[in-house]
DNA sequence: GGGCAGGTCTAAG
DNA sequence: CTTAGACCTGCC
């Protein structure tokens, strides 16, 4: 993928990105920190930076940022040096697949801070999205950082293990986390004292997954969705209620009724590019309703 | 107002 | 080792 960049004064103007939607990428449910603007942008908060994109014509306006940022950055974060035409290729093994690789045309899974997805699919089990964010949001504005000002609305990061894991249980539970709270704190606490979250990123996905689901609140599907979204394992297939019913649906008809076998029916599907072929097919399923009753 | 939402934990069989 | 219930809260 070719890129041109011009620097402008609110930041960069972006041409020649391909499988690149805005909607796609952030209303796919890897990503919480995201907010849809009047005029139809995007602003994310992510490593302690506001950016907002907008979608013009022929180009996209990468606002607040700047060059060096988007080398850095925004370049990993968006996972500009994939060719996703190709991995669609790869996933579309059917026409359901042909299908839904369309319809989610623009998705890219966005390389995320492994501590932050920890806590964010913590409080996303048995949770609704508008809620997650809501929560995310709250943690972030009373026990983060402030880290600026966008448009007049002011911005925090995602507080730390060691921020986090000193919050009483009922002053995070104003939040929002409900009966997750005491997976969070002692989640907090366990990260902080171990300070293996580096270690658990350099392992295979297997022992990464299993190390992982040590955690409280973090079980078989969390656990995937933290490797996919958190730390770079594409051979993972997180089975959600969606991704099951779809499954259940359109491939296993009622066969197979437990997640794990689910899970391993997706594996096989698409290998090492499962965690690909997951979203594109929970994005497709979900917007399509497919599977509800 | 009852029912459920992008699971996990725990206690039993 | 597999399988029900409980779990908080907001929104139909």
């Amino acid at each position: 993928m070719k890129l041109y960049i011009e620097e402008i004064k609110s930041g960069l103007k972006i041409k020649g990105l391909v499988d690149f939607e805005l909607k796609n990428i952030f209303e796919c449910g890897q990503c919480f920190r995201w907010y849809k603007e009047e005029d139809e942008s995007y602003t994310v908060i992510a490593f302690g930076k506001i950016l907002n994109i907008k979608k013009e014509l022929d180009s996209f306006i990468f606002n607040n940022t700047n060059k060096r940022d988007f080398e850095d950055i925004w370049y990993n974060y968006f996972d500009l040096d994939r060719d996703y035409s190709e991995i669609k290729r790869v996933v579309s093994v059917d026409n359901i697949m042909k299908e839904a690789t369309e319809f989610g045309s623009g998705i890219r899974i966005l390389k995320q801070e492994p501590w932050e997805m920890m806590i964010s699919f913590i409080i996303s089990a048995r949770n609704s999205i508008p809620n997650i964010k809501k929560t995310i949001e709250k943690i972030s504005q009373a026990f983060g950082k402030k880290i600026g000002e966008y448009n007049g609305v002011e911005y925090f990061s995602f507080p730390t293990a060691k921020e986090l894991k000193v919050i009483s249980e009922e002053e995070l539970k104003e939040c929002g986390t409900s009966f997750r709270t005491k997976y969070i704190l002692s989640t907090a606490k366990k990260v902080f004292e171990t300070d293996n979250i580096d270690l658990i990123c350099t392992q295979e996905t297997k022992e990464a997954r299993e190390s992982l689901m040590e955690f409280s609140g973090i079980g078989p599907k969390v656990s995937d969705c933290i490797l996919l979204f958190g730390m770079r394992k594409y051979d993972v297939f997180p089975v959600d209620v969606w991704v099951y019913r779809v499954i259940d649906e359109v491939y296993t008809k009622g066969e197979i009724k437990n997640l794990e076998k689910i899970r391993e029916y997706g594996i096989n599907m698409f290998g090492g590019y499962s965690g690909f072929g997951q979203q594109y097919l929970f994005y497709y399923a979900r917007e399509k309703g497919i599977g509800k009753k």
